[in-house]
DNA sequence: TTAACATATATGAAAATTCGCATATGTTAG
DNA sequence: CTAACATATGCGAATTTTCATATATGTTAA
C-alpha cells in the first residue's frame, strides 16, 4: 500500500474511530460500531469496506452478523501509530467508548 | 487541532513527502523542495501553507528565502508517527532524497 | 528606483470524497 | 418457503481537495 494511502485511511472522521475502537476492542461487528458512532449503517458499512479494501481491517462472518478486527497482517509501525493516536487522544473516542460499551453489557444488536 | 486533522496533514503526497524531508534535514527553503519534489513553485508553496495552518511546520525569513522546519511545538507523539513512517518506508522519498542531495551539494537557488 | 529573484495567493476548473437514500445480498428462525 | 434481520452496494448530489495559470508581495542588488 502507498505510504498516503495508509494515512488517508486514517484522515477521516468516522474511519479514524472505526480503527481506534478496533485497537481496544479485538472484535466489534457492524451494528456494535453504528452504535457507538451513532452513524447510519451504510456510512459505517461503506467506510469498513474503504478499510478492508486497503488492508487495514478484515472480516470473518459468523451467522447474520459480520466482526471486523485490525489485519493481523498490518506493519507493526502502522499498528503502533494507530496505538500512538489512541493513546495520546483519549478524548476523540471517549463518548464512542461510553455508547459501546454500555451497549456490549446488554448484549443485543 | 483535530485528531482527523493531523492525518490529513500526512495524507497527501506532496505533503508527507515535505514532512519526512523536513524530518532529515532540519530546515529546507521552498525552492529545495520545489527542486527535490519536481514540483511547481505555487504547489509546494501551497501545501506549505496548509502544513503551517495547521502548526505541522513553521517558517523564518533569512533575506530573500524562507525557512521551514518541524514545528518544534509538535506533540512528541505526532513526532514520532512521522519519524515511523520515515523509517519505515525509505523507498518513498529515495527520489527525492537523491535530488535534494545534489542540488544542497551545489548550493545554488 | 528599478530589475531580478523567492515566495505567496487568487481564481476557476477538474477530480476525489462523502453522504443519504433506496435497494440488493446473505443468513437464520419458524 | 417466507419473514425478519444484518450487512453491502448502486447512485446521484453536495462538499472538499487539488492543481495550473496568472498575478501579487516582499527582498536584495545595482
Amino acid at each position: 500500500m502507498p505510504l498516503p494511502q495508509f494515512f488517508k485511511c486514517l484522515a477521516e472522521d468516522t474511519r479514524l474511530k472505526i480503527l481506534l475502537l478496533l485497537k481496544s476492542h479485538a472484535e466489534l461487528c457492524v451494528c456494535d460500531l453504528t452504535l457507538a458512532l451513532a452513524s447510519s449503517q451504510p456510512k459505517v458499512s461503506r467506510h469498513l469496506a474503504e478499510l478492508k479494501k486497503h488492508g487495514l481491517v478484515s472480516d470473518e462472518r459468523r451467522g447474520k452478523w459480520i466482526y471486523y478486527r485490525l489485519n493481523t497482517a498490518l506493519a507493526p509501525w502502522q499498528v503502533s501509530v494507530i496505538a500512538l493516536a489512541l493513546n495520546n487522544a483519549p478524548d476523540f473516542i471517549h463518548l464512542e467508548n461510553t455508547l459501546l460499551n454500555s451497549h456490549l453489557n446488554e448484549r443485543c444488536c
